[in-house]
DNA sequence: CGTCAGGTTGAGGATGATCAACGAATGTGG
DNA sequence: CCACATTCGTTGATCATCCTCAACCTGACG
């Protein structure tokens, strides 16, 4: 926890979704791995299968919690979420923000006790995937399965990605590369325009994704502002010139994209 | 790089491995898979074919470049090596250190540019198992495409580990969690015994992985000794508190082991 | 109108970087 | 076999980045 209290508390309160809202919900993580690989009908059908069971969870509720033990992962298909770790003494890193199409508790709920929490930000939509579930889509649709490794490939390069940032960046790149972070990954969701969004992290969140301290995140942003690179009014985000911001970053965002997995 | 040069140039120089050798060979990941799932016979065979073409690369040798385009991944079963990423200005973060039966090139090389390098340590003996094989894989052996995304998750937890550790702990406590992480992971395929091991990496690595200059590393290790929390001799070292590093560095090496597969 | 979350700012201090040596061990070529 | 280069470890002086602490401000909301 960078200083605050967390005001991340409170336990998961699950609504069922109408079913009206059903059709529109799960197609994130559809529409992610169609950038991946071409889907019959069959397969379509399948993920459809694999998404039963939609469920709200209202914002700054905890939907996965360190130490428990889980028999499947979530698909986060509405609204966005964090995944941290919380040390004894309270302080914390977040790994990374989880946006629609994100599986979440991935790869925490992996171990006996689940190694990372998720709250949500905002109001979400999500839905629990048993592995049993998951483990039959290896079976019956292999190229699902190969579908899934490679998403969770990519995952795992947001994170390698982040370790860079916060092991060997300043604290001016590592703002800088986080805001471009947000910028491509919500724009890959419809959540942000050419080159603005609406900053879904308070400060205090930022701080602990990068490892940094709340004022210094602050007066980052206001150097990053006072160099013309970025402008914020109220809560919205824009970025005033994209390549100067990528440069300092050191952020690459065609890099981490891949269009189709080959040989599949 | 923290400052040195970094001296791990030099272009693949691939070895044909005696097939004398191969036999114990390739069984570093069938041995990891195992720890997993029960292998049936056609499993372990499946296995076997899949590593097919082993070759042995020299110590100090760059075995995955970033910036190229990899039509596979590599799995190592001797020897080790670190997967890193280089900024322009020749900062380094290294991602972690790569044992016997890891993927190499994970997750670097999904991506149509690789996005990091891999060097050998030592000399090791790896084979390369291209994408068409791996997916061929997980259509006939849905059990084992199962297991191999399992291990990306693991592999995945690793990175995240590290993240927590760069992010939000001391230079002391960052070498604490280090020192343990190498122990356990050495335990795991037989190279450290119960409190020590040879290391395998310079003091230059370990800042490059930690995010942290030679000195400060230097120092770290001093403080550690004169805390009587570890001790070296030459290059080995030895963990002479476990329990008392593992709280200093908030490390738990126990939730980060899984015995079996759920459901599976 | 009071409270609270979140943003903003400054003063002072600590952690860890940088720079610059030097030492020990190893290997190499003459 | 020795001179030399090279790599790696070690140490100290100085300095910068970033943290900590402590305010204060704003807007939202009851």
């Amino acid at each position: 926890m960078a200083t605050r209290q967390q005001g991340l508390k409170g336990h998961p309160l699950h609504t069922p979704a109408r079913q009206s809202d059903v059709d529109s919900l799960n197609s994130a993580f559809v529409t992610k791995l169609a950038r991946f690989l071409d889907l019959t009908a069959a397969e379509r059908a399948a993920l459809w299968e694999l998404q039963a069971g939609h469920f709200i969870a209202p914002a700054r509720t905890e939907i996965v919690a360190a130490g428990y033990t889980y028999r499947g992962l979530l698909i986060l298909n509405k609204g966005t979420a964090i995944r941290y770790k919380v040390l004894r003494d309270g302080r914390r890193q977040i790994l990374g923000l989880s946006i629609p199409g994100d599986f979440v508790g991935f790869p925490g709920c992996l171990f006996e006790k689940c190694l990372y929490s998720t709250s949500t930000l905002e109001q979400v939509v999500a839905c629990s995937v048993p592995f049993e579930k998951l483990f039959a889509l290896f079976r019956e649709h292999p190229r699902l399965g190969t579908a899934i490794f490679w998403l969770a490939g990519h995952e795992s390069a947001h994170f390698t990605e982040h370790l860079v940032c916060v092991g060997r960046q300043s604290a001016y790149e590592r703002v800088a590369y986080f805001l471009l972070e947000l910028l491509v990954r919500l724009q890959s969701v419809g959540l942000a325009g050419e080159d603005s969004y609406v900053l879904p992290l308070t400060q205090e969140l930022m701080a602990d994704a990068l490892g940094l301290s709340i004022p210094h995140v602050n007066k980052m942003l206001r150097e990053l502002r006072a160099d013309h690179l970025i402008a914020l009014s109220g809560t919205r985000l824009t970025i005033l010139d994209v390549p100067a911001l990528s440069a300092i970053a050191a952020f690459n965002g065609r890099n981490l994209m891949r269009q189709k997995i080959p040989n599949l």
